[in-house]
DNA sequence: TCTTTTCCCCCTCCAAACAGGGAAAAACAT
DNA sequence: ATGTTTTTCCCTGTTTGGAGGGGGAAAAGA
């Protein structure tokens, strides 16, 4: 993650046939937030960056090794 | 993810036998970040969520259809 | 119970994110 | 090559996050 989330970004906005303008205005940020974000700035506000996950269908998840342990507390969690 | 990140970062925090105050001294970030977080804020800068989960030893990662494809156009992403 | 620690939640101030405009540069067509 | 679309990267005003302080509630521990 970290530096790759440009990548994964940019990768994911040309598959689906999106510029940064019509991904910026579909997810309701500005059109800098996206050209940022696929430039590496990490000083964006979280859920500026997960609106744009949303409409590029990517789900975030976290790995650790209390995964196991916090699922088991928390049966429903989707992530 | 989303609503359960507050959880998340609360389960890890317990588990590694810190304060609020303390795990904000370590990641360097206010002490009303990690309040925030765990109530569930969401208007809260990227690169503080990140440094606050580098610090309890959680890894993001993302899940989408174009996953696969994405490893293999680039194959040292470690996400 | 009394004490200490931790958490909650208010406040203020400053720096920085963000949107939107615009224009040059680059990429992509035709 | 020429036109068209897209991207890059200025700049500006506005808004908001976030640090730090502090007081009181709540929980934990003696």
């Amino acid at each position: 993650m970290e530096t790759q989330l440009a990548n994964i970004i940019l990768f994911h906005r040309k598959r689906s046939g999106l510029t940064q303008l019509e991904l910026a205005e579909m997810s309701g940020v500005g059109k800098n937030m996206v050209y940022e974000l696929e430039n590496g700035k990490q000083s964006v506000q979280l859920d500026n960056l997960l609106r744009i996950l949303r409409v590029l269908n990517i789900e975030l998840t976290f790995k650790s090794p209390l995964r196991e342990s916090f699922l088991k507390e928390y049966p429903d969690a989707d992530c």
